[in-house]
DNA sequence: ACATTAATTATGT
DNA sequence: ACATAATTAATGT
């Protein structure tokens, strides 16, 4: 057991992965064929970075399962979760925006399975594979506002409405339905949530623990699931 | 209305 | 047994 490689160029990479994927959809097998010839797969498990912030956007990255996490570190040194990106979605899209450094990190929420292409791929992509640029501008243009909507939110609502609408938010993007309700699919403690609603985990937990006995949220460690999420609303507006 | 500190308990390997 | 998560109370801004 010597060397084991980072990266394998598994063989059998198998068409039907990218098929149905917005950004892929369009094309034809034979284009499929030679996308996923160019792409390296790897398997990452849970809470390890696929990239780092700042760092040269030497690949772009297309998350096949799992969830990620994308996070940015304040002046302060703090982190904060910006957003969360479920599997289906392209990462790390450096030149979309413009930029040859990663803008965030990527850290894996779940164990994920991850392709990625070099970056001096992307722009003969963007040319010459239809829908490939609208599709992925579409998804820059929704997480952009996104994160536009949080700032807001931190500067407008206090916290139990923002931890609300980040519930609200999680269970629409990466909830899984569960018999007593909405689950989150990946494991997410109190400290993530704060960091996704710029508190502590003590007002997190206190928050929670509320919810919970009034049957709003269930609980165990590290999973959250949402039993009434109508009421979730009602907090979220003010 | 919330953070911080600290002490206590629960839970997973 | 040990580390990590979660709760809870007390005190501070």
């Amino acid at each position: 057991m010597v060397d084991a490689p980072h990266r394998k160029t598994l063989p059998r990479l198998d068409e039907s992965l990218l098929t149905h994927l917005p950004p892929f959809s369009r094309l034809e097998k034979r284009q499929i064929r030679v996308i996923l010839d160019q792409a390296s797969s790897r398997r990452y498990d849970e809470g390890v970075a696929i990239f780092e912030e700042a760092h040269p956007a030497e690949r772009f990255y297309m998350l096949l399962d799992g969830y990620v996490r994308v996070i940015r570190i304040t002046p302060n040194g703090e982190q904060i979760t910006a957003l969360h990106i479920p599997a289906g979605q392209l990462l790390g899209m450096a030149r979309a925006i413009g930029r040859d450094t990663y803008p965030a990190t990527a850290m894996t929420a779940s164990e994920s399975l991850v392709l990625s292409w070099p970056m001096h791929l992307w722009d003969s992509f963007i040319r010459d594979y239809d829908g490939f640029a609208t599709e992925t501008y579409k998804t820059v243009g929704q997480r952009l506002g996104e994160v536009h909507n949080r700032v807001i939110e931190m500067a407008t609502q206090q916290v139990e409405q923002r931890v609300a609408n980040a519930l609200l938010r999680l269970i629409n993007q990466t909830g899984r339905k569960v018999e007593t309700g909405i689950e989150i699919d990946f494991p997410i403690t109190r400290q993530d949530l704060s960091e996704l609603t710029a508190t502590t985990l003590h007002t997190v937990s206190r928050v929670l623990s509320g919810w919970e006995k009034r049957g709003v949220v269930e609980s165990k460690r590290k999973r959250i699931t949402v039993r009434d999420p109508h009421a979730l609303m009602v907090l979220s507006q003010g």
